[in-house]
DNA sequence: GCCCGTCAACTGGTATGATCAGTTGACCTT
DNA sequence: AAGGTCAACTGATCATACCAGTTGACGGGC
């Protein structure tokens, strides 16, 4: 099929060099970035997209930015947020880093118990239906890529069940960042998506308000699905 | 004391009354922004202020611009990320939202315990080091208001050592969210910080390599500060 | 009637150059 | 050596063009 031309504007592709150098050390932290109008020069682009890049920066924690002062790149490590998180999976050149992956899985496999626990503690009729719904879509379909959507949107309507916003923004992080690998999943946890009687006893436990075995059920499941991801991981890791 | 006078840009004020319409649901999702030519003519300012707003109202994951086309307000709760926390637990009035703040509380309850369990299986000689470093300090200081930040550093290297850059860069929000609030936790945590025992055999755990222990260890001393805290929180929300 | 191209009037994106405002450091005075 | 002055940086703001993509009304063709 055909694939959408990707437009970037200005601002997007100073944005992108600069973070890139940012995360790739090449810009370490305590360095000045050279001023905007140098930047323009180098550039070759006029400072409005440079200024807007620059704000973009700072919005992300990369950059300390003083009126009259000399623009600071910051330790990302110590200031920047979950959102940094795709371009510490993926570096520059395209390569995948192992362990940013490696942290990433371990996240999801403690955080998805939580919500599950969660959400049989706190779901309200509405979310409960949701689930519900969800799970009745599971149950009708059978191919795997269009399977591993409904799933997402399981795992989604938990979270909003269990009505915990911050565990929503992390996993919309989260989500964001594993989309581009998405195709890498769908043959790899075909297994995990197919699992329906899993899917029924967490719904049947959910609403039962059962939040142990909602626990326990979920831990199972996602620990199963992240020793697959590991161990695909470490053959990466070997296999450069 | 005296405070730092502070100073925000006019982008950053543009921002901040954006956003604040949108967490507070004054403009929803599927709204259209004002063209931005309009929003200068509204808000008095140069069109580059407004462009600079808006840039990190999408980097933020709080809008969706289109070239030719209006700019889109998203669902934040859908696309936002992390780093909208702190205006997620004050809202634009500084009324603090009890829901949001249990939230935090709850994510920091399961996020801790399995940092110490990472940081016993994954420590490096520097890492711990730096941990026996911190817990020296401890050691030395008793005035509470001072010992809060030695606590904080001691965390802060459990995260380092736990190799897990997820860990970090959520705790790094966190940290930004509950600043503000800071020294309402230095009197209502006092015991904790002090609870010296707890650090001690934590440090030794994870020099030991013993995952399980640091994990309970750390769950059970976690349990409890998260009990206080949700207590004052009910008492807030009972009493406005 | 319906389809399709045209075009004007939006929208955001880029460019230029001027000016305001805070910071820094060299230099001069005391 | 201490402190004040000032020029030369830095970022912040402004105004005004013009480029480029989107939308929808309009009108000619079938």
């Amino acid at each position: 099929m055909f694939e959408s031309v990707r437009k970037q504007s200005l601002s997007e592709v100073v944005f992108d060099q600069l973070r890139d150098r940012i995360v790739g050390q090449q810009l370490k932290a305590g360095d000045e970035l050279p001023s905007e109008r140098v930047l323009c020069e180098l550039l070759q682009v006029n400072r409005g997209a440079v200024r807007e890049a620059i704000k973009r920066l700072q919005q992300a924690g990369l950059v300390k930015v003083r009126h009259g002062g000399a623009t600071q790149v910051l330790d990302y490590r110590r200031e920047a947020g979950l959102e940094l998180l795709p371009h510490l999976l993926v570096d520059e050149h395209g390569t995948l880093q192992a362990d940013t992956a490696r942290s990433i899985v371990r996240m999801r496999q403690i955080l998805t118990p939580n919500i599950a626990r969660e959400a049989a503690n706190h779901h309200s009729p509405e979310t409960l239906a949701q689930i519900q719904h969800c799970l009745a879509g599971l149950r009708r379909e059978h191919d795997t890529k269009r399977l591993q959507y409904l799933v997402f949107d399981f795992w989604e309507a938990l979270v909003d069940a269990s009505g915990n916003i911050v565990y929503r923004l992390s996993l919309n992080t989260l989500r964001k960042t594993y989309e581009p690998l998405w195709e890498l999943f769908t043959q790899l946890l075909s297994d995990d998506f197919h699992d329906l009687p899993f899917f029924e006893e967490l719904t049947a436990a959910i609403a039962a308000g059962d939040a142990d075995t909602a626990f326990n059920l979920t831990q199972t499941h996602i620990d199963h699905s992240s020793e697959l991801i590991f161990h695909v991981i470490d053959q990466y890791e070997a296999t450069p």
